[in-house]
RNA sequence: UGGGAUAUCGCCAAGCGGUAAGGCACCGGGUUUUGAUCUCGGCAUUCCCAGGUUCAAAUCCUGGUAUCCCAGCCA
């Protein structure tokens, strides 16, 4: 598209120009920082397009990093995934990709230190009675009876979790900050747990990980992050984030700045939740064309600049929000009207017989590929003496405000010849099969010369030269605006028309090209399937359904 | 009176004391061999509510109300 990469404003921005102007910092240093335990959804794509939009406007930089502390959870197949995705997006971060793994010796280092300093403690304490001594939102903790231990101790025990003699679970590595305060993730937050589990970059070295927390702030530090942005929910930790660097020795202190995340109506945007879909079959996979998932959106025919624009058009506030799906929608189109070439498809296919055209002809017409770009040049279409036109099309009688073929009347066929229709087949059902049509010749390309006026268009495929091929045509995922986990899925969210034909064009159509099937919507060839298949991605705008509804 | 946040058109969202941007959606007119596109026009006397300060308030003050987040050895 047209892409007008202007550059909206927003509060994290007017902060960064703040510290710019005051020399507080001299350049921007961004990250994004997904934990690789399942694919990157659209709302992923509102931080990587703030994360990298910034370095990029700003000259400054940002960086990938996987922030996998929790193993149990990871694995590579998604870290492969998100760098793809980051990368189909647009986007290049800076140097080497980063693990908050690679870490690990740094930060057991920074808790060793804490412990030093009297402000970490090992606890003993179960699960069960850690939640009691924690207190509730209303009432304060207490004090854990690990809590003063003394420090010559705490730094035996911890190299004893470290080494490996304690069973999973049995104990934990606590900051200790307040157990009284009114911040829960301040009551002396666990920073270390053990677990005996194969890590996907550090493989058997640990069996201590670190918690978000205790990571997350001193990777940003380490890697000079001047802003740290992320979501809301982390508003409250954002004191613990501040803590964590004040008490040990580091020099950079970035600063945390939490924004809005991304709701869309009719679907999900937890990973949690996500996952829940693929692992129950509910969808294809990961990259089924209804999921919010990039790979997803990508399957389905989303360009990358359409995303793009749509992050832009969103915004970056403070507020709750629910976006509707039309504005995803439009971007999409927007994108797809200036740049896919048109074709045109028979989705529900009725049978036309011109009877005053001759049985043996193939006449080669010529069509543009778009109606208003000229330079995107022209394609060749098969008229015969049978053709397809879509169902809805055709009525054996309807009033004037119905601009297709009727009964008596003509229309024209798209990029082709007037035809009007005599008579029709209908079978047992009462379905109409086949309309018996004429045409005019001297229709091609020019208007009746008599002064008749035609006033519908209608698309068409030649049936002898028209290719067969599966279209998938899709739906909301859910029919809920705002779904939680077990809402209704949308049991229509999928659609195959089986009977499709093509115009042969789209025989060399490549993997992933768009297409806009005139007067039907924009498709585009799967990306998996080495069979013809086409993936709906949008709708036209469509009026008419407006008033015909009526 | 736990704490942390947020309230501007159906949905996003500008606005930062000088008299309500923009986009999506919607409603009308025009062009059109896509009921598409394009184009022209319409869409908040009012900013969660109630008081107050001021020549002037969406913006400042006071008091309410609503919604979201926090009690994982998840992130």
């Amino acid at each position: 598209m047209a892409e007008i990469e202007n550059r909206p404003s927003n509060f994290i921005r007017t902060i960064i120009d703040n510290d710019l102007a005051s020399g507080k910092h001299a350049s921007t240093h961004t990250r994004f920082p997904p934990e690789p335990n399942g694919f990157l959804h659209i709302g992923h794509a509102k931080s990587i397009c703030l994360n990298f939009g910034i370095a990029k406007d700003y000259s400054g930089l940002c960086n990938l990093r996987f922030d996998d502390t929790n193993p149990e959870k990871e694995d590579v197949d998604y870290v492969n995934a998100i760098k793809n995705d980051v990368q189909w997006l647009g986007f290049q971060w800076h140097g080497d990709i980063n693990y908050s793994s690679n870490y690990f010796d740094k930060l057991h280092s920074y808790a060793v230190e804490l412990i030093e300093k009297g402000l970490a403690y090992v606890c003993f304490l179960s699960p069960e009675q850690a939640r009691e001594y924690r207190g509730t939102l209303t009432e304060a903790g207490k004090n854990s009876p690990y809590r003063d231990t003394t420090v010559a101790e705490n730094l035996a025990l911890f190299a004893k979790m470290k080494n490996g003699e304690f069973k999973e679970g049995e104990c934990v590595l606590r900051a200790k900050i307040d157990m009284a305060s009114s911040f829960m993730v301040l009551r002396d937050p666990i920073i270390y747990r053990i677990r005996f589990v194969h890590h996907h970059q550090t493989g058997n070295k640990w069996c201590i990980y670190p918690m978000y927390d205790f990571t997350h702030c001193i990777s940003d530090a380490l890697e000079g992050i001047t802003h740290s942005l992320c979501t809301l929910e982390f508003q409250d930790n954002r004191r613990l984030y501040d803590w964590v660097l004040e008490n040990i020795s580091i020099e950079c202190k970035p600063q945390q700045i939490e924004f809005s995340r991304l709701n869309l109506e009719y679907t999900l945007m937890s990973k949690r939740k996500l996952n829940e879909l693929v692992e129950n079959n509910l969808v294809e996979g990961w990259d089924d064309p209804r999921m919010p998932t990039i790979a997803g959106l990508r399957r389905r025919g989303y360009t990358p600049a359409s995303i793009r624009e749509f992050s832009s058009r969103i915004g970056v506030t403070k507020q709750q929000n629910t976006v509707e799906m039309g504005m995803l929608e439009a971007c999409i189109r927007e994108d797809l009207n200036d740049n896919a070439p048109r074709a045109m498809a028979v989705l529900d296919p009725i049978k036309v017989i011109i009877e005053n055209y001759d049985e043996s002809a193939i006449e080669e017409l010529s069509a543009p590929n778009h109606p208003n770009k000229e330079e995107m040049g022209k394609r060749i279409l098969p008229f015969t003496r049978e053709l397809y036109i879509e169902a809805e099309d055709f009525r054996a009688e309807a009033n004037k405000k119905f601009k297709r073929l009727v009964l008596d009347k003509e229309v024209r066929l798209r990029n082709a010849y007037v035809i009007k229709a005599n008579r029709f087949d209908e079978d047992a059902d009462g379905n109409i099969t086949t309309v018996y049509c004429t045409y005019d010749p001297e229709t091609l390309g020019k208007n009746p010369t008599d002064g008749r006026k035609v006033k519908g268009v209608i698309h068409w495929v030649s049936a002898s030269k028209g290719i067969k091929a599966q279209v998938r045509l899709y739906d909301r995922l859910f029919n809920v605006a705002n779904p939680d986990a077990d809402s209704e899925l949308n049991p229509e969210s999928l659609k195959v028309a089986q009977n499709a034909v093509l115009e042969p064009s789209l025989l060399n159509a490549t993997k992933e090209q768009a297409f806009q099937f005139e007067r039907t919507g924009y498709f585009c060839r799967d990306n998996k399937s080495d069979d013809l298949v086409f993936n709906q991605t949008v709708g036209l705008r469509d009026s008419w359904a407006k008033v015909d509804a009526k």
